[in-house]
DNA sequence: CGATTCTTCAGAAACGTTTACGAAAGCCCA
DNA sequence: TGGGCTTTCGTAAACGTTTCTGAAGAATCG
């Protein structure tokens, strides 16, 4: 004998009235309650999660979607994994369980998302990564599943996401780089898929027309996300025959690449290009000449992105204000001395 | 109409067929066969967690159980964060999911667990931060769940963990430290219950004895597990009068502190004292002077993990040799100028 | 051709929990 | 006293799946 049936045996009540006792229900006498909860304790008892899952319709459980390269590419930042770190302290506070669902890079996400829906696995989803058109938001809407996006879409935005304040980022980066002369500022956006680099890239034309500055179209660079995809921004840009004086990264480890590629041409961040990076991370700090950068806790976006979801679930309705979150993630400058240089006069 | 129910009345044959066709149990015509996955596909289907789970009696799911320190203290260290990066892609590949089981500091791990085992959330579990009497060691054996643990503990072993190489760091260290002259070797320890600590005390009085050095019981300076445990210890060096000559750190995030603090003091590590580091992180590169320390793939230790924990699976006998892996993960030497400084002569 | 085996499937039970329903007992009040 | 509440609890059904049991029909064999 297991489970509940074992507790009401050993208490001789019935299994209904058990799991009344147990759930906080009205229609039990204080003093029984009592028993129950102490015989609970006394044989660490704790309910099957199948079974309770089964009946509620509920698992107590919540998805954070990320792609996992399963392959050796160690470049992996821990963005997504710092995320985690926050986010699993939020969710303890109202006991859900947190399930990390890593998408190969080989499957469809629309499809791998579409599996965990029909499996039931989690009560709510976050997504991450999010495309420009993403279908995984029309699954989830169809499917009635409660959902945060951290990343924006191209499409209507009647669901909850947030986003890091690219806008801030490009506008705070451009007006910083044009008070010190620089004219010709290139960017850098990663060659894929992922919405972010529309939005960068917008935000940053943005920014440079704000400041009655063109972009050259040939100085909007393109790079795969990663240290390496640093490298070959340096390579691209030793190659032009009209070099921009200054660059603005989105994506934290291209600095590492961008840098070691300087250096090999004989060339000095801040001195002979200004350098203003993305996020700031470990390293960024300890980078020679330091890095300009942003600063953003990544524990904190956790935080915000288990808040931001609870709002969406029916079952929190009395805790948060029911509602669909859009929120632009500030992100603070850091100075540093990668763009310290002054043009022209 | 939903579930199997809707599959089987969609192909007008049972749910028990059904159900036998996307299993591949042996008494089923391949054409029906042929005609269920179809449909499955067609329609979506996936079977439901929690009824498969309740049914099956397990979850298809492995937990990580980690400390979360919930509060502000921002100083974790992405140790745990970067293990889960490759877990997540060794269980991908079984098609495991995997929950985080964040343990509050304010709770006792042995209690949280036992409410995990008592739910049958997870099939098998990855227990972290193991102490030197873990009972959470007897409480899954107890319950025949199977498990792994990072990190040794005092008692004995029949059961399965990977644990730093600590003997090895130890050893490689004051070698190290002790060709270049040094007789006054400090150690720096955390100073929480964690097996870790003992372990790595015990590996540097042997390497100091193998080197007929002897240790000051002065010199091994218990401090916090962070950047400010680092500081402290330089506080508590800087106070002794008879200082060492080196320190070896035994928690990555302790150098930066240690740098700090021998900064302020004007004093260079180096030059002024030997430091050697732990685990290298992204900044120990780009600490100056560079940080001798210790270099390890946190992604291949969570594959090793994820291979260990399969390996103690009955569900996995076919393809991994049963039994328990008991292995020193080795940390690879990277050679810094924090400790290039010649003793005497 | 009858007996036996094999193939394929339908039906039902079981996993552990929650909850709708109803019943028993106590109470109140006319 | 008896009818109607209220309180408290037991019973049973339901959630979606897997698997056991057995049965019908086809195939094989003596």
């Amino acid at each position: 004998m297991k489970g509940i049936k074992r507790l009401a045996q050993h208490l001789d009540i019935s299994i209904g009235t058990v799991s009344r006792a147990l759930n906080g229900k009205p229609d039990v006498n204080e003093e029984t309650r009592r028993r129950v909860l102490d015989a609970a304790a006394l044989l660490g008892y704790a309910p099957n999660q199948a079974g309770r899952s089964l009946r509620r319709g509920s698992t107590n459980a919540v998805g954070f979607m990320i792609e996992s390269n399963d392959e050796t590419e160690t470049n992996s930042d821990n963005f997504f994994l710092g995320v985690i770190g926050g986010l699993t302290g939020a969710l303890l506070k109202h006991n859900l369980d947190l399930v990390v669902l890593p998408c190969s890079v080989n499957e469809d996400p629309h499809d791998y998302l579409q599996r965990i829906v029909a499996r039931r696995l989690v009560d709510a989803v976050i997504i991450s990564a999010t495309q420009r058109r993403d279908r995984r938001i029309d699954l989830l809407k169809a499917a009635r599943i409660p959902f945060i996006a951290l990343g924006r879409t191209g499409g209507p935005d009647e669901h909850a996401w947030i986003d890091l304040d690219f806008e801030g980022v490009a506008h705070k980066a451009v007006a910083r780089l044009a008070a010190l002369g620089h004219r010709q500022i290139a960017v850098a956006i990663p060659d894929n898929e992922i919405n972010l680099g529309y939005v960068f890239r917008d935000a940053f034309e943005d920014a440079m027309a704000h400041h009655r500055l063109t972009v050259d179209p040939s100085h909007i660079i393109r790079a795969r996300s990663s240290e390496h995809g640093g490298y070959t921004i340096g390579n691209a840009l030793l190659a032009m025959e009209k070099r921009p004086t200054a660059i603005v990264l989105v994506y934290e480890m291209m600095a590492i690449g961008l840098y070691r590629r300087l250096n090999e041409a004989g060339l000095t961040p801040g001195r002979d290009l200004a350098v203003v990076g993305f996020r700031e991370g470990p390293q960024s700090q300890f980078l020679s000449p330091a890095l300009t950068s942003f600063r953003m806790s990544l524990r904190d976006l956790g935080i915000g992105l288990a808040e931001g979801l609870l709002a969406t679930m029916p079952a929190y309705a009395d805790q948060f204000p029911q509602g669909f979150v859009h929120k632009l993630w500030p992100m603070e400058l850091v100075e540093g001395e990668s763009d310290a240089m002054v043009i022209g006069r």
